[in-house]
DNA sequence: TTGAAAGCGCTAACAG
DNA sequence: CTGTTAGCGCTTTCAA
């Protein structure tokens, strides 16, 4: 193809296209060959009520002879209705929180598009009472609600009302497995621990001293679970290094920093710190102080821009991080999919456990 | 609310829902705000030819002025014609360049659903020549043209006729960043050689020694910036580990055994080995050959399932990787974006420099 | 150059 | 329980 282009402007659309493959069977198709209407088609596709037995599987029958798969653009356009999603995050200052809001904001046009609505509140999430309350209220409005939960019984119990009301409920980070959730979108906590156990013991090598471990609290699925893995490996693979009691920070700077403070005084041979939550602006301002920065190899997780600028200014050595975003797209594609029979590719969904270097950073 | 659920077996949909919030502007309110009919505003919104400049204008000003944003769902559905879309990847045995496959025909239905028809040539990457040439035959029959090029003056060349002529050309995994392609889909290879070496270097820690670097070809632009980036990072942060000459393996497990099985018995002293390229499974059977596995310190690329094993065993320490179902579809998503107008997320097609361990493996 | 009109494949009232 | 009928917001002939 010899660059024959003359001087049209637009020209960007004068590459040939052609009619896509084999005619793909549509809603018309389907009804004729089950001998029914449009309408039970649709009826027995999204299974609303009132159709007969018998009806629903002749339609079924049709459905998979012709191999018919709908189509989401044509559902989408139809749709009078628009899907409402409630947020549900923890109230406090986040800087992961905060990150997830600006991606929700930042996917309006996306939602738009895809007629959701969506709504964020925060709540004190160590608190299961009101939590469970609020989660109760949000869900009222809508057809799902993403909510980053605790796991405890009354929340336990709240999530499986919600669903029994035929909403959809999506756990968000932080997962209540014992619940009937829909999806639980975040990483394996345990295996997060995991990685950063190795982390730790390979950058520690043959320095051979304490490690610390802190957390913003074990009441926290998330955090409880990133401990015991953490606590698995370094037992198995690097026992030579002696892990100190488990600190709890609240997952509040300013508390943390005090904790991490008297523990570097207290420990010397101190030459690890494990962060499983927030709160590590503290921990790297007791290290800064303590003189003690580059020394101490310091894992943590979720790579807000603190832990940007410590990875860089070489006070963390890694990072652990689910992807924000990715998240927050998950939860939009699985809660959509549940409109639209769209197909889930689980690959996608799939949330990965990322380590950051300061050469890697996004 | 208190669970007040009836025995509707369809409940599923029971929830409620509401219309969406502001009326967005449509087509029609475009074409009577700047006083024109629906087919210019279509014209103009997709620069197609024969539109007075005047109109142009007034067509514009009334889109800026009400916010119009074209509802992607419709404009798919009125679509009569596909986009279509070539791959082409390199021909040999490839791990990573099979999983880029079943990732292609994992998406058949999504694309159906976008009106997007692809195909797939295999050429030899190696050869310039030949691939400039098949670059033009695949290009002739489509729209947009993904390619793993060779950066070479007549790739560039090819590229840039190709772009002349009104297709749409994405380069994937590795660029050719002077060409006019219009994205490269893919990481930044220096980076991910950086994050290799620091790897290799805190993993190796106070174990000095030799190094090893082992590519498929320098001629091969991701092979070439990788090591740069190894380099740079060895030199001035490792300083005490010597590297060896660079080993080029032609990406070739056979032929990469016997240059490693050499290199361990002359370098008794050798502690680290990465692998730029292809071909692990050479530098893993040599490694084992010399009952040297679980010591010497293996850094390598892309997530293969020799790689995996690799990891799990201890024959590797780490994996960098790209995620080439991400890559796929990121690809898919800026070719239809151009079409579609849908938005495209700049933070969602970053593609990451991914590090696993054996424990973070998904 | 421009406009009118006929769909695309589905959902949602509204009748039977 | 089931079918008919309008659209949804675009693209695309076909005329003017």
């Amino acid at each position: 193809m010899m660059c024959a282009h003359h001087n049209d402007p637009a020209m960007t659309r004068s590459a040939p296209a052609h009619e896509g493959p084999g005619t793909r069977a549509t809603l018309p198709d389907v009804a004729r060959a089950a001998g029914v209407g449009l309408a039970t088609v649709d009826r027995v596709l999204n299974q609303r009520p009132g159709v007969h037995p018998r009806t629903i599987d002749r339609v079924m029958e049709a459905v998979r002879r012709l191999h018919y798969r709908p189509d989401p653009a044509a559902a989408r356009l139809a749709q009078k209705q628009w899907h409402r999603i409630a947020w549900l995050l923890p109230s406090g200052t986040n800087s992961f929180v905060d990150l997830l809001r600006q991606h929700i904001d930042g996917n309006r046009a996306w939602m738009e598009d895809h007629r959701l609505h969506g709504t964020v509140a925060r709540v004190d999430v160590f608190e299961p009472g009101t939590l469970a309350q609020a989660m109760r209220s949000a869900a009222e409005q809508v057809d799902t609600l993403v909510v980053m939960a605790l796991d405890h019984p009354q929340v336990r119990e709240a999530i499986d009302e919600i669903v029994a009301a035929g909403r959809t409920v999506i756990t968000l980070v932080s997962d209540v497995p014992s619940s009937r959730r829909h999806h639980y979108v975040g990483i394996d906590n345990v295996a997060a621990g995991r990685t950063a156990a190795r982390l730790m013991g390979r950058f520690l090598g043959a320095r051979h001293g304490k490690v610390a471990v802190v957390a913003g609290s074990v009441a926290l699925r998330d955090h409880a679970e990133r401990c015991m893995g953490f606590g698995q490996i370094m037992a198995s693979e690097f026992g030579a290094h002696a892990l100190l009691p488990l600190l709890e920070g609240k997952d509040d700077s300013a508390r943390t920093e005090g904790m991490v403070g008297k523990l570097l005084k207290s420990h010397p041979d101190l030459v690890g710190i494990y962060s499983a939550g927030a709160g590590n602006r503290g921990i790297a301002a007791a290290l800064h102080a303590a003189g003690r920065a580059q020394d101490v190899v310091f894992v943590a997780h979720e790579l807000t821009p603190a832990a940007r600028s410590c990875l860089l200014d070489g006070t963390m050595d890694a990072v652990i991080n689910q992807d924000a975003g990715h998240e927050l797209r998950s939860a939009l594609r699985l809660a959509t999919a549940r409109v639209t029979h769209e197909p889930v590719h689980a690959d996608q969904e799939r949330i990965r456990i990322d380590i950051y270097l300061k050469d890697n950073l996004p």
